[in-house]
DNA sequence: TGTCCACTGGAAGGGAGGGCTT
DNA sequence: AAGCCCTCCCTTCCAGTGGACA
């Protein structure tokens, strides 16, 4: 390209392009002045968490709901209006968010909590209680309200198979005269409930807060508001907001998806220098974002499930239909010696089998064949094609995709 | 009706890699 | 440096299981 044609490019997103007057209105983490179809749970929740701004101690929150219907934002949202009236009044209120699942970690958590009310600590090696220990301190000394977000919470019970951090996060009040800790968990599973301790469920489902799918119009409203500050004016076709929102509403109504959609939409046709965004460009968006999805999956798998996931390949390719654990184990097996690598456990594979079935990269169901014993069917649940391509760079893995196992279609399948 | 297969999945624990306090 | 304590990733052990078969 010449460097006349690079200074075209550059000119034109400067300039807002044809197509964008601002994209980054289309992202999700962008926060909009109005939250279309949520004032119910804008309500409800400012309400609760409005005696903080007089110290007053808030109850604990839980809100649920599925991916994509506002509860993250809602929040944000809210708690944001909070601080700025606490502000102007002279009030101190610390509010922290933590993504549960990226933290990963109770420590991380709580370590998060603490570096929130400017206090230093490591990210390894101090003694959970020792932590708590000095939150505690924190909050004691600033004497303020701290109002904690835990974002996909669930994940840090599911995964620790532990409540207790909940557990001593809402019981920390207890033991402090100076400031307090109000908790609001969110989480996407609505049977969350079901794994937690009835002590904790008690304290931190002191208030619940429902965040019902959104609708087909909903998210054509929710769209409609946005696109028009994101998009030059008349480059939108209906039919393509229509459809984004259609298609976002058949998947459990999630305005994160339709968002996407919109916006990929829009880079779709500005590539193709097109001058109108139509139906078109929405489905050739929507088998963008999947075949995006599916290759950030891949390309952030680890060795071991990266060799497992080429044995399931290899297994279908050669017989084209699904396979067992224990034909995958075996086949495993064979490529981690021809890697020169050294295999884990049977047990340990079927964990990961697990973990790649939940990913959606293969799928896997526990059957029965009566005498011939209990397994899990396997098959693959993405495009072979996009597992070669996500492995292409990394050079231990390309070689076994090209290497045949031996045996291979002899081993016949029940 | 009992047996038996090929696993599944829970539980416990080890050890590597890390940091803190004394 | 020693003694703790943490997470992460893994192994070992083993009870449990759905359903075809004898």
């Amino acid at each position: 390209m010449s460097q006349q044609g690079l200074d075209l490019i550059f000119e034109q997103i400067l300039s807002g392009g044809l197509v964008f007057r601002d994209r980054n209105l289309l992202r999700h983490d962008y926060m909009p002045a109005t939250l279309p179809h949520r004032e119910e749970q804008i309500r409800r929740l400012g309400s609760v968490l409005a005696p903080a701004l007089s110290r007053e101690r808030v109850s604990n929150l839980f809100a649920y709901g599925k991916t994509g219907t506002g509860k993250t934002i809602v929040t944000r949202f809210v708690l944001d209006r909070l601080q700025r009236k606490a502000k102007d009044h002279g009030r101190a209120v610390d509010t922290s968010y933590v993504n549960c699942r990226l933290a990963g970690t109770n420590y991380r958590v709580i370590a998060d909590l603490c570096r929130a009310l400017g206090e230093d600590v490591p990210f390894t090696g101090l003694a959970v209680g020792e932590l708590f220990d000095r939150l505690r301190n924190a909050l004691q000394s600033r004497e303020s309200a701290f109002l904690v977000v835990l974002d996909e919470i669930d994940a840090l019970v599911k995964r620790s198979d532990d409540d207790s951090l909940l557990y001593e996060l809402t019981r920390i009040n207890e033991r402090l005269d100076g400031g307090w800790i109000g908790v609001i968990g969110i989480s996407n599973d609505l049977h969350f409930k079901d794994f937690l301790d009835p002590r904790v469920l008690s304290s931190l489902g002191e208030e619940e807060l429902v965040f019902k799918p959104y609708s087909s119009e909903e998210l054509y409203d929710i769209l409609k508001d946005r696109a028009e500050q994101a998009f030059q004016e008349g480059v939108l076709d209906d039919g393509a907001l229509r459809l984004c929102s259609a298609l976002a509403a058949g998947e459990h109504g999630d305005a994160r998806r339709a968002l996407d959609l919109l916006r990929v939409a829009g880079e779709i046709g500005e590539r193709a220098k097109e001058e109108r965004i139509l139906e078109s460009h929405v489905r050739m968006a929507q088998q963008k974002v999947e075949h995006d999805r599916v290759t950030e999956v891949l390309s952030s798998l680890p060795l071991h499930s990266r060799i497992l996931l080429i044995s399931v390949l290899h297994l279908e390719s050669a017989r084209k239909e699904s396979s067992v654990t224990g034909d995958v184990y075996e086949v495993y097996r064979g490529l981690c010696s021809a890697a020169a690598v050294e295999p884990l456990t049977q047990r340990r594979i079927s964990g990961l089998l697990n973990e790649l079935d939940i990913m959606g990269i293969i799928n896997a169901r526990v059957v029965s064949f009566g005498r011939y014993g209990r397994t899990k069917k396997i098959r693959l649940g993405v495009e072979p094609q996009a597992v070669k391509s996500a492995f292409g760079n990394d050079e231990l893995v390309r070689g076994l995709l090209e290497y045949a196992p031996r045996g291979l279609p002899g081993h016949q399948g029940r």
